[in-house]
DNA sequence: CGACTTTGACCCGCGC
DNA sequence: GCGCGGGTCAAAGTCG
Protein backbone atom coordinates (compact mmCIF):
# COMPACT_ATOMS: atom_id res chain seq x y z
CA UNK A 1 0.00 0.00 0.00
CA UNK A 2 2.74 2.06 0.45
CA UNK A 3 2.42 3.09 -3.02
CA UNK A 4 -1.28 3.81 -3.24
CA UNK A 5 -1.93 6.79 -3.69
CA UNK A 6 -4.66 8.31 -1.12
CA UNK A 7 -8.17 8.88 -3.08
CA UNK A 8 -11.31 10.59 -1.92
CA UNK A 9 -12.47 7.57 0.07
CA UNK A 10 -9.62 7.37 2.33
CA UNK A 11 -10.14 7.29 5.58
CA UNK A 12 -7.71 8.32 7.92
CA UNK A 13 -7.64 6.11 11.42
CA UNK A 14 -6.54 8.15 14.43
CA UNK A 15 -6.97 6.74 17.38
CA UNK A 16 -6.37 10.25 19.21
CA UNK A 17 -9.28 11.93 17.56
CA UNK A 18 -8.21 15.53 15.45
CA UNK A 19 -5.52 15.49 17.46
CA UNK A 20 -2.75 15.73 14.37
CA UNK A 21 -0.08 17.18 16.55
CA UNK A 22 0.09 14.19 19.31
CA UNK A 23 3.61 13.58 19.57
CA UNK A 24 2.72 10.29 20.35
CA UNK A 25 1.51 9.61 16.95
CA UNK A 26 4.99 9.01 15.27
CA UNK A 27 3.63 8.18 11.81
CA UNK A 28 2.21 10.71 9.51
CA UNK A 29 -0.99 10.42 8.36
CA UNK A 30 0.88 9.71 5.02
CA UNK A 31 2.20 6.37 6.33
CA UNK A 32 -0.04 3.29 4.85
CA UNK A 33 -1.00 0.27 6.91
CA UNK A 34 2.20 -1.50 5.87
CA UNK A 35 3.84 1.05 7.28
CA UNK A 36 2.59 0.10 10.59
CA UNK A 37 4.45 -1.72 13.28
CA UNK A 38 1.57 -3.79 14.51
CA UNK A 39 3.64 -5.14 17.20
CA UNK A 40 4.57 -2.26 19.20
CA UNK A 41 3.07 0.96 17.84
CA UNK A 42 -0.61 0.31 16.63
CA UNK A 43 -2.58 2.01 19.24
CA UNK A 44 -0.28 5.32 17.98
CA UNK A 45 -0.28 5.33 14.22
CA UNK A 46 -2.41 7.06 11.71
CA UNK A 47 -3.13 4.71 9.37
CA UNK A 48 -4.55 5.71 5.32
CA UNK A 49 -6.82 3.02 4.81
CA UNK A 50 -9.18 3.33 1.87
CA UNK A 51 -12.51 2.55 2.16
CA UNK A 52 -14.37 -0.63 0.38
CA UNK A 53 -17.86 0.42 0.55
CA UNK A 54 -18.63 1.09 -2.84
CA UNK A 55 -22.02 2.75 -1.69
CA UNK A 56 -20.03 5.55 0.05
CA UNK A 57 -20.69 8.08 -2.15
CA UNK A 58 -19.19 11.07 0.51
CA UNK A 59 -15.84 11.33 2.00
CA UNK A 60 -15.84 10.33 5.57
CA UNK A 61 -14.37 11.53 8.54
CA UNK A 62 -13.20 9.67 11.23
CA UNK A 63 -14.21 10.82 14.54
CA UNK A 64 -13.31 8.11 16.84
CA UNK A 65 -10.56 4.62 16.70
CA UNK A 66 -10.00 1.59 18.82
CA UNK A 67 -8.10 -1.03 18.74
CA UNK A 68 -8.90 -4.01 20.77
CA UNK A 69 -7.72 -7.51 20.90
CA UNK A 70 -4.20 -7.24 21.27
CA UNK A 71 -2.26 -10.35 22.15
CA UNK A 72 1.45 -9.88 21.53
CA UNK A 73 1.96 -13.73 23.27
CA UNK A 74 -0.29 -15.23 20.32
CA UNK A 75 1.88 -16.37 17.29
CA UNK A 76 -0.68 -15.23 14.93
CA UNK A 77 -1.76 -12.28 16.45
CA UNK A 78 -4.65 -10.92 15.64
CA UNK A 79 -5.47 -7.61 15.71
CA UNK A 80 -9.31 -6.04 15.60
CA UNK A 81 -9.67 -2.79 15.03
CA UNK A 82 -12.34 -0.38 14.73
CA UNK A 83 -13.19 2.51 13.73
CA UNK A 84 -16.47 4.74 13.96
CA UNK A 85 -16.45 6.90 10.86
CA UNK A 86 -19.11 10.15 10.54
CA UNK A 87 -20.26 10.31 7.63
CA UNK A 88 -20.04 14.20 6.50
CA UNK A 89 -23.42 14.82 4.87
CA UNK A 90 -25.51 12.55 6.74
CA UNK A 91 -23.72 12.92 10.91
CA UNK A 92 -24.44 9.11 10.79
CA UNK A 93 -21.74 7.17 12.04
CA UNK A 94 -21.09 4.37 10.62
CA UNK A 95 -18.32 1.13 11.83
CA UNK A 96 -15.60 -0.12 9.78
CA UNK A 97 -13.45 -2.80 11.34
CA UNK A 98 -9.99 -4.45 10.11
CA UNK A 99 -8.67 -7.55 11.46
CA UNK A 100 -4.80 -7.70 11.56
CA UNK A 101 -2.94 -10.83 11.21
CA UNK A 102 0.38 -9.05 12.73
CA UNK A 103 2.42 -12.15 12.57
CA UNK A 104 2.06 -12.49 9.00
CA UNK A 105 1.44 -8.71 8.14
CA UNK A 106 -1.27 -10.09 5.83
CA UNK A 107 -4.84 -9.04 6.73
CA UNK A 108 -7.58 -11.73 7.73
CA UNK A 109 -9.62 -11.14 4.93
CA UNK A 110 -8.95 -13.38 1.80
CA UNK A 111 -9.76 -10.55 -0.52
CA UNK A 112 -6.89 -9.01 0.83
CA UNK A 113 -3.72 -8.64 -0.90
CA UNK A 114 -0.43 -8.51 1.20
CA UNK A 115 0.63 -5.05 0.59
CA UNK A 116 -3.02 -3.60 0.91
CA UNK A 117 -5.36 -2.87 3.74
CA UNK A 118 -8.69 -4.15 3.84
CA UNK A 119 -11.64 -1.80 5.57
CA UNK A 120 -14.89 -3.82 5.63
CA UNK A 121 -17.51 -1.25 6.41
CA UNK A 122 -19.93 -4.72 7.05
CA UNK A 123 -21.99 -3.67 4.56
CA UNK A 124 -20.40 -5.05 1.67
CA UNK A 125 -23.12 -7.84 0.38
CA UNK A 126 -20.21 -10.29 -1.24
CA UNK A 127 -21.16 -13.05 0.56
CA UNK A 128 -23.58 -14.29 3.53
CA UNK A 129 -20.64 -15.76 5.16
CA UNK A 130 -18.75 -12.53 4.91
CA UNK A 131 -21.71 -11.01 6.37
CA UNK A 132 -22.00 -12.97 9.39
CA UNK A 133 -17.93 -13.04 10.08
CA UNK A 134 -18.34 -9.40 10.27
CA UNK A 135 -21.49 -9.35 12.48
CA UNK A 136 -19.56 -11.69 14.65
CA UNK A 137 -16.62 -9.29 14.44
CA UNK A 138 -18.80 -6.68 14.97
CA UNK A 139 -19.95 -8.58 18.31
CA UNK A 140 -16.49 -9.23 19.49
CA UNK A 141 -15.24 -5.40 18.84
CA UNK A 142 -18.48 -4.19 21.33
CA UNK A 143 -17.49 -7.25 24.22
CA UNK A 144 -14.32 -6.64 23.49
CA UNK A 145 -15.03 -2.77 24.38
CA UNK A 146 -17.14 -3.78 27.46
CA UNK A 147 -14.80 -5.67 28.98
CA UNK A 148 -12.37 -3.19 28.85
CA UNK A 149 -14.34 -0.68 29.89
CA UNK A 150 -15.22 -2.63 32.55
CA UNK A 151 -11.77 -3.58 33.60
CA UNK A 152 -11.19 0.31 33.30
CA UNK A 153 -14.19 1.17 36.01
CA UNK A 154 -13.38 -1.81 38.01
CA UNK A 155 -9.77 -0.36 38.20
CA UNK A 156 -11.19 3.04 39.51
CA UNK A 157 -13.29 1.54 41.66
CA UNK A 158 -10.90 -0.21 43.46
CA UNK A 159 -8.77 2.82 43.81
CA UNK A 160 -11.36 4.59 45.69
CA UNK A 161 -12.31 2.14 47.84
CA UNK A 162 -8.33 2.23 48.83
CA UNK A 163 -8.30 5.76 49.36
CA UNK A 164 -11.69 5.53 51.46
CA UNK A 165 -9.89 2.80 53.24
CA UNK A 166 -6.73 4.85 53.52
CA UNK A 167 -8.84 7.87 54.91
CA UNK A 168 -10.72 5.87 57.13
CA UNK A 169 -8.16 4.08 58.75
CA UNK A 170 -5.98 6.89 59.39
CA UNK A 171 -8.83 9.08 60.92
CA UNK A 172 -9.33 6.13 63.02
CA UNK A 173 -6.07 6.59 64.11
CA UNK A 174 -6.01 10.29 65.04
CA UNK A 175 -9.68 9.88 66.93
CA UNK A 176 -7.85 6.96 68.82
CA UNK A 177 -4.39 9.34 69.56
CA UNK A 178 -6.78 12.00 70.46
CA UNK A 179 -8.50 10.30 73.04
CA UNK A 180 -5.32 8.95 74.49
CA UNK A 181 -3.57 12.56 74.47
CA UNK A 182 -7.00 13.54 76.30
CA UNK A 183 -6.51 11.08 78.97
CA UNK A 184 -2.93 11.14 79.35
CA UNK A 185 -2.95 15.33 79.71
CA UNK A 186 -5.88 14.93 81.97
CA UNK A 187 -3.91 12.08 84.23
CA UNK A 188 -0.70 14.78 83.42
CA UNK A 189 -3.03 17.47 85.05
CA UNK A 190 -3.78 16.21 87.76
CA UNK A 191 -0.41 14.59 88.86
CA UNK A 192 0.77 17.89 88.38
CA UNK A 193 -1.83 19.63 90.27
CA UNK A 194 -2.70 22.20 88.00
CA UNK A 195 -6.18 22.99 87.60
CA UNK A 196 -8.33 23.53 84.87
CA UNK A 197 -10.59 26.63 84.16
CA UNK A 198 -13.04 25.33 82.13
CA UNK A 199 -13.79 28.18 79.14
CA UNK A 200 -10.72 29.56 79.85
CA UNK A 201 -8.67 30.95 77.05
CA UNK A 202 -5.93 33.06 77.72
CA UNK A 203 -3.68 34.85 75.81
CA UNK A 204 -0.82 34.53 78.28
CA UNK A 205 1.49 37.25 75.75
CA UNK A 206 0.34 40.02 74.08
CA UNK A 207 -3.40 40.40 75.47
CA UNK A 208 -3.65 44.18 75.57
CA UNK A 209 -6.14 43.48 78.52
CA UNK A 210 -5.05 43.22 81.33
CA UNK A 211 -7.29 40.28 82.16
CA UNK A 212 -5.99 38.26 79.77
CA UNK A 213 -3.16 37.61 81.53
CA UNK A 214 -1.82 34.07 83.19
CA UNK A 215 -4.70 34.09 85.99
CA UNK A 216 -6.56 30.59 86.70
CA UNK A 217 -9.01 32.49 88.36
CA UNK A 218 -12.20 32.59 85.98
CA UNK A 219 -13.07 36.16 86.79
CA UNK A 220 -10.15 36.72 85.51
CA UNK A 221 -11.25 36.72 81.59
CA UNK A 222 -14.11 37.14 80.03
CA UNK A 223 -14.98 34.24 78.99
CA UNK A 224 -14.29 32.94 82.40
CA UNK A 225 -16.86 35.13 83.78
CA UNK A 226 -19.39 34.51 81.64
CA UNK A 227 -19.00 31.08 82.06
CA UNK A 228 -17.95 30.81 85.60
CA UNK A 229 -21.42 32.20 86.87
CA UNK A 230 -23.64 29.57 85.03
CA UNK A 231 -21.14 26.66 83.99
CA UNK A 232 -18.42 26.14 86.40
CA UNK A 233 -20.31 23.44 88.16
CA UNK A 234 -21.22 21.28 85.31
CA UNK A 235 -18.06 22.52 83.26
CA UNK A 236 -15.96 20.72 85.78
CA UNK A 237 -17.78 17.71 86.15
CA UNK A 238 -17.17 17.96 81.94
CA UNK A 239 -13.62 16.46 81.51
CA UNK A 240 -14.24 16.47 77.39
CA UNK A 241 -15.12 20.18 77.43
CA UNK A 242 -11.91 21.13 79.70
CA UNK A 243 -9.13 18.88 77.85
CA UNK A 244 -10.46 19.61 74.47
CA UNK A 245 -10.21 23.44 75.49
CA UNK A 246 -6.65 23.05 77.20
CA UNK A 247 -5.64 21.64 73.92
CA UNK A 248 -6.69 24.24 72.08
CA UNK A 249 -5.00 26.48 74.79
CA UNK A 250 -1.78 25.11 73.92
CA UNK A 251 -2.17 25.22 70.51
CA UNK A 252 -2.47 28.69 70.29
CA UNK A 253 0.61 29.79 72.58
CA UNK A 254 3.04 27.10 71.31
CA UNK A 255 4.31 29.53 68.79
CA UNK A 256 6.55 32.30 68.80
CA UNK A 257 4.64 34.89 66.97
CA UNK A 258 1.84 36.07 68.52
CA UNK A 259 -0.77 39.18 67.17
CA UNK A 260 -3.76 40.08 68.81
CA UNK A 261 -6.37 39.67 66.09
CA UNK A 262 -8.88 42.05 66.74
CA UNK A 263 -12.02 42.09 68.72
CA UNK A 264 -14.98 40.77 67.28
CA UNK A 265 -17.15 41.77 65.13
CA UNK A 266 -20.55 42.24 66.25
CA UNK A 267 -22.88 39.95 64.07
CA UNK A 268 -26.26 40.40 63.86
CA UNK A 269 -26.65 37.24 62.07
CA UNK A 270 -24.95 35.03 64.69
CA UNK A 271 -26.24 35.60 67.73
CA UNK A 272 -23.05 34.34 69.72
CA UNK A 273 -21.35 36.50 67.85
CA UNK A 274 -18.84 39.27 69.98
CA UNK A 275 -18.03 36.91 72.92
CA UNK A 276 -14.49 36.32 73.54
CA UNK A 277 -13.72 39.65 72.18
CA UNK A 278 -10.67 39.27 73.91
CA UNK A 279 -9.21 36.52 72.69
CA UNK A 280 -5.88 36.33 71.32
CA UNK A 281 -5.37 33.68 68.85
CA UNK A 282 -2.26 33.25 66.68
CA UNK A 283 -2.80 33.31 63.02
CA UNK A 284 0.00 30.71 62.35
CA UNK A 285 -1.80 28.32 64.19
CA UNK A 286 -2.25 25.70 62.07
CA UNK A 287 -5.05 22.96 62.50
CA UNK A 288 -2.93 20.87 60.39
CA UNK A 289 -4.69 17.22 61.60
CA UNK A 290 -7.87 16.18 62.39
CA UNK A 291 -7.03 16.57 66.07
CA UNK A 292 -6.29 19.66 65.65
CA UNK A 293 -9.56 20.56 64.05
CA UNK A 294 -11.09 18.51 66.76
CA UNK A 295 -9.81 20.97 68.61
CA UNK A 296 -10.92 23.83 66.90
CA UNK A 297 -14.07 22.89 66.36
CA UNK A 298 -14.67 23.00 70.23
CA UNK A 299 -14.28 26.56 69.89
CA UNK A 300 -16.27 26.91 66.10
CA UNK A 301 -19.84 28.23 66.00
CA UNK A 302 -22.08 26.67 63.80
CA UNK A 303 -24.78 28.88 62.32
CA UNK A 304 -27.94 27.45 60.84
CA UNK A 305 -29.99 29.07 58.08
CA UNK A 306 -32.89 28.38 56.91
CA UNK A 307 -36.45 29.32 56.18
CA UNK A 308 -38.73 28.06 58.58
CA UNK A 309 -42.45 29.47 59.96
CA UNK A 310 -41.47 28.24 63.16
CA UNK A 311 -38.98 30.02 65.36
CA UNK A 312 -37.89 26.58 66.35
CA UNK A 313 -37.29 24.22 64.10
CA UNK A 314 -36.65 20.50 65.61
CA UNK A 315 -33.53 19.06 65.22
CA UNK A 316 -33.63 16.55 67.42
CA UNK A 317 -32.64 17.97 70.43
CA UNK A 318 -34.06 18.73 73.92
CA UNK A 319 -33.42 22.68 74.53
CA UNK A 320 -34.71 24.55 77.30
CA UNK A 321 -35.85 28.44 77.03
CA UNK A 322 -33.51 30.23 79.20
CA UNK A 323 -33.83 34.06 77.90
CA UNK A 324 -35.13 36.03 75.90
CA UNK A 325 -33.73 39.33 74.85
CA UNK A 326 -34.59 42.04 71.87
CA UNK A 327 -31.48 42.46 69.64
CA UNK A 328 -30.44 46.21 68.41
CA UNK A 329 -31.32 46.17 65.03
CA UNK A 330 -33.77 43.70 65.04
CA UNK A 331 -37.48 43.69 65.33
CA UNK A 332 -37.53 40.28 66.33
CA UNK A 333 -36.69 38.96 69.46
CA UNK A 334 -33.87 36.63 69.99
CA UNK A 335 -33.88 33.53 72.06
CA UNK A 336 -31.79 31.64 74.28
CA UNK A 337 -31.42 28.11 74.65
CA UNK A 338 -29.78 25.33 77.07
CA UNK A 339 -29.36 21.48 75.72
CA UNK A 340 -31.76 19.97 78.84
CA UNK A 341 -30.94 16.46 77.50
CA UNK A 342 -28.58 16.11 80.21
CA UNK A 343 -27.55 17.82 83.56
CA UNK A 344 -24.68 20.25 83.15
CA UNK A 345 -24.40 20.02 79.19
CA UNK A 346 -22.89 23.18 78.54
CA UNK A 347 -24.92 23.37 74.77
CA UNK A 348 -26.53 26.26 74.05
CA UNK A 349 -28.30 27.75 70.88
CA UNK A 350 -29.94 30.85 70.43
CA UNK A 351 -32.60 31.52 67.44
CA UNK A 352 -33.57 34.41 65.99
CA UNK A 353 -35.05 35.57 62.65
CA UNK A 354 -32.75 37.45 60.37
CA UNK A 355 -33.59 41.20 60.44
CA UNK A 356 -33.05 41.23 56.59
CA UNK A 357 -35.53 38.76 56.28
CA UNK A 358 -37.94 37.60 58.90
CA UNK A 359 -38.62 34.78 57.15
CA UNK A 360 -35.48 33.18 57.85
CA UNK A 361 -34.33 32.15 61.28
CA UNK A 362 -30.88 31.63 62.32
CA UNK A 363 -29.93 29.01 64.78
CA UNK A 364 -26.72 28.99 66.36
CA UNK A 365 -25.16 26.59 68.44
CA UNK A 366 -22.17 26.70 70.50
CA UNK A 367 -20.62 24.23 72.82
CA UNK A 368 -20.01 20.22 73.81
CA UNK A 369 -22.61 17.95 74.21
CA UNK A 370 -21.33 15.81 77.60
CA UNK A 371 -23.64 13.22 76.25
CA UNK A 372 -24.74 11.28 73.58
CA UNK A 373 -27.08 12.29 71.02
CA UNK A 374 -30.39 10.62 69.68
CA UNK A 375 -30.37 9.21 66.53
CA UNK A 376 -31.87 12.02 65.00
CA UNK A 377 -29.76 14.97 66.34
CA UNK A 378 -26.74 13.31 65.95
CA UNK A 379 -27.49 12.97 62.13
CA UNK A 380 -28.16 16.77 62.44
CA UNK A 381 -24.93 17.06 64.17
CA UNK A 382 -23.04 15.50 61.80
CA UNK A 383 -24.03 17.83 59.28
CA UNK A 384 -23.76 20.83 60.66
CA UNK A 385 -20.41 19.44 62.12
CA UNK A 386 -18.98 18.49 58.69
CA UNK A 387 -19.65 21.72 57.29
CA UNK A 388 -17.11 23.46 60.02
CA UNK A 389 -14.83 20.63 59.72
CA UNK A 390 -14.13 21.55 55.92
CA UNK A 391 -14.26 25.02 56.49
CA UNK A 392 -12.32 24.98 59.35
CA UNK A 393 -9.59 22.52 57.89
CA UNK A 394 -9.44 24.69 54.97
CA UNK A 395 -9.11 27.97 56.63
CA UNK A 396 -6.43 26.96 59.18
CA UNK A 397 -4.33 24.83 57.05
CA UNK A 398 -1.98 26.72 55.42
CA UNK A 399 1.02 27.84 56.36
CA UNK A 400 0.47 31.61 57.16
CA UNK A 401 -3.15 30.66 58.47
CA UNK A 402 -4.58 32.07 55.59
CA UNK A 403 -7.51 30.13 53.95
CA UNK A 404 -7.48 28.94 49.93
CA UNK A 405 -10.87 30.44 50.17
CA UNK A 406 -10.91 30.36 46.24
CA UNK A 407 -9.58 27.21 45.99
CA UNK A 408 -12.47 25.60 48.43
CA UNK A 409 -14.90 27.41 46.60
CA UNK A 410 -14.11 25.72 43.66
CA UNK A 411 -13.87 23.00 44.87
CA UNK A 412 -17.50 22.65 46.15
CA UNK A 413 -18.77 24.64 43.98
CA UNK A 414 -16.91 24.31 40.40
CA UNK A 415 -20.34 25.08 38.97
CA UNK A 416 -20.47 28.53 40.01
CA UNK A 417 -19.70 30.88 37.45
CA UNK A 418 -19.89 33.71 39.62
CA UNK A 419 -17.20 34.80 42.17
CA UNK A 420 -18.45 35.58 45.43
CA UNK A 421 -16.05 37.14 47.55
CA UNK A 422 -14.97 35.10 50.77
CA UNK A 423 -13.47 36.50 53.51
CA UNK A 424 -12.99 35.32 56.94
CA UNK A 425 -11.49 37.73 59.40
CA UNK A 426 -11.57 35.28 61.48
CA UNK A 427 -8.93 32.44 62.31
CA UNK A 428 -11.98 30.45 64.07
CA UNK A 429 -14.64 31.35 62.15
CA UNK A 430 -18.36 30.83 62.84
CA UNK A 431 -19.46 28.54 60.09
CA UNK A 432 -22.42 29.05 58.36
CA UNK A 433 -24.14 26.54 56.89
CA UNK A 434 -27.25 28.56 54.87
CA UNK A 435 -30.09 26.81 53.55
CA UNK A 436 -32.05 29.96 52.66
CA UNK A 437 -30.20 30.06 49.34
CA UNK A 438 -31.79 27.47 47.14
CA UNK A 439 -35.33 28.71 48.78
CA UNK A 440 -35.17 31.69 46.52
CA UNK A 441 -35.71 30.33 43.26
CA UNK A 442 -37.37 27.05 44.80
CA UNK A 443 -40.58 28.15 46.97
CA UNK A 444 -41.07 25.01 47.94
CA UNK A 445 -38.41 25.13 50.65
CA UNK A 446 -40.92 25.41 53.57
CA UNK A 447 -42.62 22.84 52.36
CA UNK A 448 -40.07 20.15 52.33
CA UNK A 449 -40.05 22.00 55.84
CA UNK A 450 -43.18 20.45 56.72
CA UNK A 451 -42.63 17.41 54.08
CA UNK A 452 -39.56 16.39 56.27
CA UNK A 453 -40.96 16.09 60.22
CA UNK A 454 -37.73 16.19 62.53
CA UNK A 455 -36.08 17.65 59.26
CA UNK A 456 -36.49 21.10 59.46
CA UNK A 457 -33.69 22.45 57.42
CA UNK A 458 -34.48 19.80 54.79
CA UNK A 459 -31.14 17.98 55.78
CA UNK A 460 -31.23 15.22 53.51
CA UNK A 461 -31.62 11.86 54.93
CA UNK A 462 -30.26 8.73 52.49
CA UNK A 463 -34.89 7.89 53.54
CA UNK A 464 -36.44 11.11 53.55
CA UNK A 465 -34.66 13.14 50.75
CA UNK A 466 -37.54 15.57 49.16
CA UNK A 467 -34.70 18.36 48.27
CA UNK A 468 -34.69 18.92 44.47
CA UNK A 469 -31.98 17.90 42.42
CA UNK A 470 -30.33 21.51 41.99
CA UNK A 471 -31.07 22.09 45.28
CA UNK A 472 -28.93 19.43 46.70
CA UNK A 473 -25.94 20.11 44.69
CA UNK A 474 -22.48 20.54 45.98
CA UNK A 475 -22.17 24.53 45.96
CA UNK A 476 -19.38 26.42 47.68
CA UNK A 477 -18.57 28.35 50.47
CA UNK A 478 -19.70 32.32 50.28
CA UNK A 479 -20.71 35.71 52.15
CA UNK A 480 -24.10 35.34 53.05
CA UNK A 481 -25.52 38.24 51.48
CA UNK A 482 -27.76 39.04 54.39
CA UNK A 483 -24.48 39.02 57.18
CA UNK A 484 -22.46 42.02 58.05
CA UNK A 485 -19.65 40.39 59.66
CA UNK A 486 -17.09 39.45 57.51
CA UNK A 487 -15.80 36.18 60.11
CA UNK A 488 -18.92 34.67 58.80
CA UNK A 489 -18.37 32.01 55.99
CA UNK A 490 -21.53 30.31 54.47
CA UNK A 491 -21.73 26.71 53.47
CA UNK A 492 -25.12 27.09 51.56
CA UNK A 493 -25.76 23.30 51.43
CA UNK A 494 -24.75 20.15 50.85
CA UNK A 495 -24.73 17.63 48.25
CA UNK A 496 -27.60 14.82 48.35
CA UNK A 497 -24.55 12.28 48.13
CA UNK A 498 -22.76 13.90 50.61
CA UNK A 499 -25.41 14.22 52.94
CA UNK A 500 -26.09 10.21 52.50
CA UNK A 501 -22.52 9.52 53.07
CA UNK A 502 -22.58 11.37 56.42
CA UNK A 503 -25.04 9.86 57.32
CA UNK A 504 -24.63 6.54 56.60
CA UNK A 505 -20.64 6.28 58.08
CA UNK A 506 -19.91 9.10 60.61
CA UNK A 507 -16.27 8.80 60.03
CA UNK A 508 -17.08 9.73 56.09
CA UNK A 509 -17.16 13.24 57.12
CA UNK A 510 -13.85 12.94 58.50
CA UNK A 511 -12.67 11.28 55.83
CA UNK A 512 -13.80 13.60 53.47
CA UNK A 513 -12.77 16.65 55.80
CA UNK A 514 -9.03 15.11 55.73
CA UNK A 515 -9.22 14.52 52.03
CA UNK A 516 -10.52 18.71 51.35
CA UNK A 517 -7.50 19.18 54.06
CA UNK A 518 -4.84 17.54 51.78
CA UNK A 519 -6.48 18.93 48.48
CA UNK A 520 -5.89 22.37 50.18
CA UNK A 521 -2.70 21.81 51.36
CA UNK A 522 -1.64 20.70 47.68
CA UNK A 523 -3.23 24.33 46.62
CA UNK A 524 -1.86 26.65 49.29
CA UNK A 525 1.39 27.62 46.98
CA UNK A 526 -1.36 28.84 44.59
CA UNK A 527 -4.15 30.23 46.26
CA UNK A 528 -4.86 33.74 47.05
CA UNK A 529 -6.74 33.49 49.70
CA UNK A 530 -8.33 36.91 51.04
CA UNK A 531 -8.22 36.91 54.62
CA UNK A 532 -7.47 39.46 57.18
CA UNK A 533 -7.54 38.89 61.19
CA UNK A 534 -10.34 39.26 63.41
CA UNK A 535 -11.15 37.19 66.18
CA UNK A 536 -14.37 35.60 66.82
CA UNK A 537 -15.04 33.56 69.42
CA UNK A 538 -15.87 29.93 68.62
CA UNK A 539 -17.23 26.51 69.80
CA UNK A 540 -18.98 23.80 68.29
CA UNK A 541 -21.07 21.55 69.98
CA UNK A 542 -19.19 18.19 70.16
CA UNK A 543 -19.84 15.08 72.34
CA UNK A 544 -17.62 15.89 75.35
CA UNK A 545 -16.91 11.64 75.40
CA UNK A 546 -14.98 11.82 71.99
CA UNK A 547 -17.04 9.00 71.09
CA UNK A 548 -19.07 10.92 69.25
CA UNK A 549 -17.87 12.93 66.64
CA UNK A 550 -21.28 14.14 65.29
CA UNK A 551 -22.49 16.12 68.07
CA UNK A 552 -21.11 19.60 67.31
CA UNK A 553 -24.72 20.69 66.99
CA UNK A 554 -27.57 19.53 67.65
CA UNK A 555 -31.07 21.63 68.21
CA UNK A 556 -34.54 20.48 69.43
CA UNK A 557 -37.03 18.54 67.16
CA UNK A 558 -40.14 16.89 69.55
CA UNK A 559 -40.56 19.78 71.69
CA UNK A 560 -43.96 20.75 71.00
CA UNK A 561 -44.06 23.67 73.19
CA UNK A 562 -41.27 25.15 71.02
C1' DC B 1 -46.45 18.05 89.56
C1' DG B 2 -42.76 18.34 86.57
C1' DA B 3 -41.13 20.49 82.59
C1' DC B 4 -41.09 24.38 80.19
C1' DT B 5 -41.85 29.40 78.91
C1' DT B 6 -42.09 34.17 80.04
C1' DT B 7 -40.11 38.28 81.52
C1' DG B 8 -38.06 41.72 84.35
C1' DA B 9 -33.84 42.20 86.74
C1' DC B 10 -29.16 41.65 86.93
C1' DC B 11 -24.27 41.10 85.42
C1' DC B 12 -20.68 42.21 82.48
C1' DG B 13 -17.87 44.19 78.73
C1' DC B 14 -17.22 47.92 75.97
C1' DG B 15 -17.36 52.52 73.98
C1' DC B 16 -17.76 57.30 74.76
C1' DG C 1 -18.24 57.01 85.28
C1' DC C 2 -22.12 56.18 82.64
C1' DG C 3 -25.01 54.20 79.33
C1' DC C 4 -25.77 50.64 76.00
C1' DG C 5 -26.19 46.06 74.49
C1' DG C 6 -25.53 41.10 74.98
C1' DG C 7 -26.13 37.37 77.90
C1' DT C 8 -28.00 35.15 81.96
C1' DC C 9 -30.75 34.42 86.14
C1' DA C 10 -34.74 33.22 88.51
C1' DA C 11 -39.42 33.83 90.00
C1' DA C 12 -43.90 33.53 88.17
C1' DG C 13 -46.88 31.61 84.96
C1' DT C 14 -48.41 27.93 81.71
C1' DC C 15 -49.25 23.42 80.03
C1' DG C 16 -50.07 18.48 79.70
Amino acid sequence: MDSDPIDNNTIVLNSFTEDINNPMLTHSPKNNIDAVDTQSTIPFQLINLNCSNENQTSHETLKEFDFFNINNNDHNKVVSLSAFALDNDTNIPSLLKIKLNTGTGDFLNPNTSGDQSMVDDGMSPTSDDKGIKNEMAILQVELDRANTENRRLKLILDQLQTDYDTLRMHFNKVMHDRMFDEKSKEKDRIENGKVLVPGQIIDFELAPNAETEMDLDPSSSSIGKKRSRDELGSLTNNTGVASRELVLEKNINVSDEKIELGKGIENEDSPIGNADKTQSLNPSNNFSSIHQVEDALGKARVSVRARSEEDMVPDGGHWRKYGQKMAKGNPCARSYYRCSMAAGCPVRKQIQRSPQDTTIVITTYEGYHNHSLPPKAAEMAQRTSSAAKMFLTGSTSSKDGKMNVDFVKKTLHPESSSSPTISTNSLLPIVTIDYTKPSSSHPSRRQNHQQIPGNPYNFSSSSSSKIPQDQSKLSGLYMSPNSTNLSEIVVPNVTQAFSDAMAADPNFTAALAALITSIMRTSQSTGNATTSSTTTSTAAATDGTGNNNANLASSDNNNGKE
